[in-house]
DNA sequence: ACACTCATGTTCAAGTTTGAACACACGAAC
DNA sequence: GTTCGTGTGTTCAAACTTGAACATGAGTGT
């Protein structure tokens, strides 16, 4: 893929999360329902945070929890600078036919600051614009079959859709909505009880890892 | 993916221009540009035809063309069957934040009946609107944070815009819009250069595929 | 002749995804 | 107390994708 969603969305849930598992960020990707329209199975989760320990974009740290080896995970500085690289690329790439990517990193927005995410938009509803720029007209004699240019059109008029969408999501920034880097918060993530559960397992990683690097 | 993409484009396309050899159809999806959207370097053709054979809805023909040995494939009634089956899914099934499936899908249209493309494209009618049901009105209180609400009304105008291009496309079609299987041809298969090129191996490889089979 | 570029046709190692399956703990039911 | 399901945490082989690179020929200029 042009956008690299499966580490962005690893490294912005370890960015979250951490100390995390991988166990724990299936479970809230899986709430999020990210495994429907990306590739998230158990496996990827694995061998991705293996990746990107090679990388070393997140540490790795094989906890004794009580008996049972866990391990868990940390972003590093190296983490956090390619995070915000894929999320940028993210907000600001228009794909042909597909949203998954920009859909991925717009679930990142608030790990940005304010003004990071409306420069990253501002860029995409330039880029939008410009992917529409052939299309102002209806009489793009384009050469290929009838259908096939009847299927480009379903593109083009949902581009017009998030092109409106976009300039709406930039004033509502601008006006301060959402909640992003660095400002109060407000929602409580993941309410009930995985989310207090897993703020539990979180204290209990930092305690151990307190210990260890003690 | 829910809907194997790769599989179906190599079908479809050994399906239009058999015999064809796998340069061929790297040519064609390339022109079509269908590689800036779906996962099809030339890697994952070779390697695909391959599976194909395997699983014997194809079969390669070693040719020797004139001193060199091309490998060329036919589509055989498996691979037929597995073809109409892979298209009808991705006509029919929605996806959340991609439209890929469908659009390649929808560039084989061609290869449908009039009745059974209209088939399709009405159960998709309906998945679409079973889709949108849950967000009818706009109170909607999800449990998500914000931003990730307002990301999903993205999809969920884009999903509107695609319900409107479907009922028009299925009035199209009723109509006797566009040119199907079994159906007189008018559009000359991508004009000019190449087209024609393309036709000229085609016959020969059929000719060496003959003087084999007899 | 010679070098240079471009088109054709294909391979391959490295990286990624898939999803079934493992190992173990805990609680409930019989 | 033992069978049974369900949740936690992880592994692994098989399949698939990536894209650089190979081998060869055909054309062009010098």
């Amino acid at each position: 893929m042009a956008v690299h969603t499966t580490r962005m969305l690893l490294l912005g849930a370890v960015s979250m999360f951490e100390p995390v598992n991988g166990y724990q960020i299936r479970r809230e990707l899986v709430s999020w329902r990210v495994d429907e329209w990306a590739n998230l199975g158990p496996g990827s989760i694995y061998s991705g945070l293996t990746t990107l320990e090679k990388l070393g974009q997140v540490v790795r740290h094989d906890l004794d929890d009580d008996g049972r080896v866990v391990a868990v995970y940390q972003i590093t500085d190296a983490g956090r600078g390619e995070l915000a690289r894929l999320i940028g690329e993210g907000l600001e790439t228009v794909t042909l036919f597909s949203g998954v990517g920009f859909q991925a990193a717009f679930g990142m927005l608030p790990l940005l600051r304010r003004e990071v995410a409306l420069r990253h938009l501002e860029v995409r509803l330039h880029e939008v614009d410009r992917a529409l720029e052939p299309w102002r007209a209806d009489d793009h004699v384009h050469e290929a079959p009838p259908h096939a240019v009847h299927g480009l059109r379903l593109w083009v008029v949902q581009l017009r859709e998030e092109r409106a969408w976009l300039a709406d999501t930039v004033a509502r920034l601008r006006a301060g909505d959402f909640e992003l880097d660095g400002e109060p918060w407000t929602w409580v993530p993941l309410a009930s009880d995985p989310g207090r559960e897993m703020a539990a397992d979180q204290e209990r990683y930092r305690a151990l890892l307190g210990r260890a690097t003690s």
